[in-house]
RNA sequence: UGGGGCGUGGCCAAGCGGUAAGGCGCGGGACUUUGGAUCCCGUAUCCGAAGGUUCGAAUCCUUCCGCCCCAA
């Protein structure tokens, strides 16, 4: 079989390319480069860098598989870039790396891989596929290393492409990864996890979105729940639901950031207490299925990547729509963030918190 | 210089006779393929200064220094 694997040059993913070919596959190495490295060669982050394209080759050479860069910083600006911008002006809080994996990875990595004739797209992401006798569905479930599952990035992937992805480390631990990688003498073996926005390396997000919009005022209010005005803001797009720290409050108790009205450039804050909440609404919802369930279904929720999810009923409501009751109330249910609905191992589907 | 108020760590601030809360910020750590996310730990031998009362004061008294407000 033909497999084409997407490269980031980290460890995961250059053991997963390591993998398929060990196991007798026709792999093709792909790389993505996502921004323009001659205008920033240092303001990229830890995935996708030049440094990490060389890294990439190097394994591929390693393993003695072909391996390509492609350019997708057209598409990249669009579909992650501009929307990651555009929800912090909206006074959201984006998760870039969803729509990375499924509109590029998994979406524009299947053409580019049709044309190297591969019907399959492996990552390094840590989640399993399988296919369902019974059903006749493709299945995706938690990578086994509970630790660094990554299903939860995952939840908008189709049948479609559930079909073509292969998943090789999700069956393993970050440690069994790493000796692979050792036993495989990859360069990449010892080097770091990668943890932040990759077009963000500083860390300035803020600063980042401020660059992308124009202007030099974003600052507002800053009130309690009962409309009290304790001070002023930045922008909303330098704070997010749940955010405790850079409010400059002292009111003698820690305050977090309650909501966040864009148009009014109001930012609500509370004490910890008033952070819960059992009741959300999703919106671009994806089944796993391909269809909704019938009704009302118990399931368990993750409202952000390391949320450890929590007793749910989930309720469809109209194509791409659905609504969820926690059982017992979550902290920072922050709009822009993807709810992910599971059973068991299973991811059953996941949506837009609104 | 008539009346009133206030001076507590970098900042906001509680305490008002019993031996310095809390928050912000900062530093460190944990966690992490989203969040300048969350979480944990640390951060004033000392309360504007000098005297005094008391077994004991940041807390009471006196004086001084410095702010602020209202009247002139």
């Amino acid at each position: 079989m033909r497999v084409v694997v997407a490269m980031s040059g980290g460890v995961d993913s250059s053991v997963a390319a390591s993998l398929l070919a060990e196991a007798g596959h026709e792999v093709i190495g792909l790389s993505m480069q996502l921004y323009d490295q001659r205008a920033s060669p240092e303001a990229f982050g830890s995935c996708c860098s030049i440094d990490d394209l060389h890294d990439a080759r190097r394994v591929a050479a390693a393993i003695g598989i072909p391996h390509y860069i492609v350019n997708f910083e057209a598409r990249f600006q669009e579909t992650v870039v501009d929307h990651f911008v555009a929800q912090y002006a909206a006074g959201r809080t984006p998760i870039p790396c969803v729509h990375c994996n499924a509109d590029l990875k998994f979406a524009t990595l299947v053409e580019k891989a049709a044309a190297f004739d591969a019907v399959t797209v492996g990552t390094g992401h840590y989640a399993r596929v399988s296919f369902d006798e019974d059903t006749r569905r493709y299945r995706l479930k938690r990578g086994v290393d509970t630790d660094k599952d990554q299903s939860y990035f995952l939840f908008s992937l189709t049948q479609d492409q559930l079909a073509r992805a292969a998943f090789p480390v999700g069956h393993l631990t970050k440690t069994e990864v790493r000796a692979h990688a050792h036993r495989l003498n990859l360069a990449v073996a010892d080097k770091p996890d990668s943890h932040e926005i990759c077009f963000v390396p500083d860390g300035d997000a803020g600063g980042f979105v401020e660059r992308r919009l124009g202007g030099d005022d974003f600052s507002g209010e800053i009130i309690d729940s009962g409309g009290r005005v304790l001070g002023r803001h930045r922008g909303v797009h330098r704070l997010t639901v749940g955010q405790r720290k850079g409010l400059g409050l002292a009111e003698g108790v820690p305050l977090y950031v309650l909501r966040l009205d864009a148009s009014a450039r109001q930012v609500t804050v509370g004490p910890r207490e008033e952070l819960g909440g059992r009741h959300l609404e999703a919106s671009g919802v994806n089944w796993i299925d391909g269809d909704p369930p019938a009704g009302s279904r118990r399931v368990t929720a993750r409202i952000r990547h390391r949320h450890r999810d929590a007793p749910a009923v989930v309720s469809p409501s109209g194509a791409d729509r659905a609504s969820l009751e926690f059982d017992d109330a979550q902290m920072a249910i922050a709009p822009g963030q993807a709810v992910v609905f599971y059973d068991g191992d299973d991811v059953v589907g996941g949506g837009w918190i609104e």
